[in-house]
DNA sequence: TTCCGTATGTTAGCCAGCTAACAAACAAAT
DNA sequence: ATTTGTTTGTTAGCTGGCTAACATACGGAA
């Protein structure tokens, strides 16, 4: 148990820990219910209270916002192993979520009440500390995720995107490779980088040119990672 | 000490949960080191390592990245109370932290060695739970700053940021008004919006023609939230 | 095969925000 | 009172990304 919490300092497999909390928790039925979503089924929308925190167990969820133009943006992709829903997503203090999550596949999943929740982490320590640890880890993710928002030059910002994407992908893969295949449609990527979609079709394929990522109608998204990272880092002075 | 564990779900007063966490810190000097900055001093640099993390005592701090073209933005500013340079701040497990932190004012703080902190959250729960609802906070904080930036409208970009500020600066004031007032200079919004700043001074100066917010020369920013709020949350649809 | 739905490629025209450059207003220091 | 430094106001181009609209390619269903 304290294995975890002695090699962190250390930065080891740092995403892998996102994914850990789910492992402290009790599999016999006690805390929480599971619960089955089928392709487009909301788990929350806006107007629901903000009472309930969810760990993924298969499938894939989005949590996205719409402004009153309608216009959707992608807030996050949660993966499977994942906590969402997060306490304290509390706007204004009237508990309503404010932002809508759907599966993207077939889903199934755990919701636990906040209430439930914190008074198990208060008598469980391991599970505490590993789930401020993933949440450490969530928000260096969110913070990186603003970092490459702030960047305004089109390639720039995706690759950047990419490169995020990457990395959380790479939590999974066994071993570590340079290229990382993303299952991710150009429109899910207009999303998330605050784009739109015919200008991340012309980025991409700027990219693809500059062979920093390989791709085809139907194939996944192949993202080599060590051209991308130098790419990002090279300086663009002029 | 149950007392805000119990009140949390409630969603009562979140932001001032972030500045909890240093009353269950032993004030001994048993745990870190208090340090004094001066105005402009760096707390750290990109290249440092990340093994720290911090309370800011009195004071204020900016974290801000830089891109390759010497673009800075505002990551985040600090608030006396508040934690910062979190754990795994790890990027690519380098360790390194890729941010500058700097004093803005005379500033002191504590500085903690993370294994000896998290040593000490090991022992004692009910700092751990605290640390864990501020962390919660900051999460739920940094995903109304990404929010914010998805918009591309400069007027609700701006407004959306103000209050974000607004609401950070409200958990302070004893009580609740509808004015608000930040001091805060053209330029550091322009860095937290990711706009530039001639343009930024042009947008605040539309919100000041409509009255969402007043200021001068020398005064500081006055945020009107309820006025503001409604300008964001209305539809323009054409 | 054919049809349909969805994802990607591409272009023309427009416009919001950028850069650059300078002016003005004030504060603090000399 | 001057000087210096800092912040805010403002404008004239320019450009990058947007919208809209359509073309193309592919997968799966019928």
């Amino acid at each position: 148990m304290l294995k975890e919490v002695t090699r962190f300092p250390d930065h080891e497999g740092c995403e892998t820990l996102t994914k850990l909390t789910l492992d402290y928790l009790p599999r016999d039925g006690s805390l929480g219910t599971v619960r089955r979503y089928r392709r487009g089924m909301a788990v929350w929308r806006p107007d629901d209270r903000a009472d309930s925190i969810y760990f993924l167990l298969h499938g894939q969820i989005t949590v996205k916002t719409s402004d009153a133009r309608g216009r959707e943006t992608n807030l996050r992709v949660i993966e499977p192993g994942e906590p969402f829903g997060e306490l304290c997503v509390c706007a204004e203090k009237t508990g309503l979520r404010e932002t809508a999550a759907h599966a993207r596949v077939e889903t199934e999943l755990i919701e636990i009440k906040l209430q439930q929740f914190i008074a198990y982490l208060h008598k469980n320590r391991d599970a505490m500390m590993s789930f401020l640890f993933t949440f450490c880890v969530r928000l260096t993710d969110t913070e990186r995720r603003l970092d490459m928002l702030m960047h305004r030059d089109a390639q720039e910002r995706i690759a950047r995107l990419l490169l995020h994407l990457a990395s959380r992908q790479r939590a999974t893969s066994t071993q570590r490779v340079s290229d990382i295949a993303l299952q991710i449609s150009h429109d899910e990527l207009a999303q998330m980088a605050g784009m739109s979609r015919p200008h991340v079709s012309v980025t991409m394929g700027k990219l693809r040119r500059r062979k920093l990522v390989r791709y085809q109608r139907g194939r996944p998204l192949v993202v080599n990672v060590p051209s991308l990272k130098s790419y990002v880092l090279a300086e663009r002075s002029e």
